[in-house]
DNA sequence: TCATCTTGTTTGCGTTTGCAAATATTTCAT
DNA sequence: ATGAAATATTTGCAAACGCAAACAAGATGA
């Protein structure tokens, strides 16, 4: 069989990623927040405080831009940076109170999608995608 | 089963498809050839002509980016833009031999990157993976 | 302890991006 | 045939991005 560019798994992800990231983004529009904000706000609403370089790697955005997204989101109290006084050369990043109530405000739009994305498969499909999405992932430090 | 975010759908939509990408980006530098160039040169490869907007649709790249990145690659010789005199509102874009020659070259890297993502499922699994990622495409249209 | 190496973050800068407006062409209704 | 609506592409502009360099602090080892 040849390859097919279209039938890809690099293009397949791409597809639904772009247009599921359009969508999310325009639904977050009336809050005034952008997606890697939102990212940021979910993680930290998740997992706690971290530093930089930890939510980089976990929202998948460069650490360059992501130092100048937080700056931003620390100026619209959404999050605290602090450097910790015995080890001053990272930077803890953590949601305000303010930060924690606009992550739950958004919580909602974040289930919809999900529950949307996947309304047509049973439990067990939605397991597997997310397995093998995971596994892809994995397979990625391979490349 | 409360909502994890670094176990939705689109996270890990998001997180595989950038990691990829990122990839993919570094393995075409040599060729100083962008992503978003790649793709249009596959899709093109792969289904021929097409117009701006078809294209668009087709890489999930914003129609006024790719208008100016048709522009460089024209300028390149990669592609052509071709306004029909029987419908002069389109522009109907198509490989030139040198953009020809280029995505041949650059298949066998995508080859191993589709190889290499999959190695560790077996046939059956692939097939069921993309098949779920065309299904998640589709609700999108739901959201 | 003081040079050096490593780790973590920020800044400078040119490029890419997306939105909105402008432009151009075709289609449709009258 | 003519003005209005729809379709397709391009351009202006400001925001977001990524790379590389700069910067800062901690760890290592002579």
């Amino acid at each position: 069989m040849p390859y097919r560019f279209t039938e890809s798994v690099p293009y397949l992800l791409n597809r639904a990623g772009v247009s599921v990231a359009e969508r999310f983004t325009r639904r977050l529009e009336e809050y005034e927040v952008s997606l890697p904000m939102y990212r940021v706000l979910a993680v930290l609403r998740q997992t706690g405080t971290h530093t930089l370089g930890e939510l980089s790697a976990m929202v998948s955005v460069e650490m360059s831009t992501l130092s100048r997204l937080i700056g931003a989101m620390a100026k619209r109290d959404l999050v605290t940076r602090d450097r910790p006084q015995d080890n001053a050369r990272i930077v803890l990043i953590d949601l305000t109170d303010g930060g924690r109530a606009m992550a739950d405000k958004l919580m909602p739009i974040a289930t919809h999608f999900e529950d949307t994305l996947v309304s047509n498969l049973d439990p067990a499909q939605v397991e597997t995608l997310k397995s093998l999405l995971r596994q892809v992932n994995q397979q990625v430090e391979k490349l």
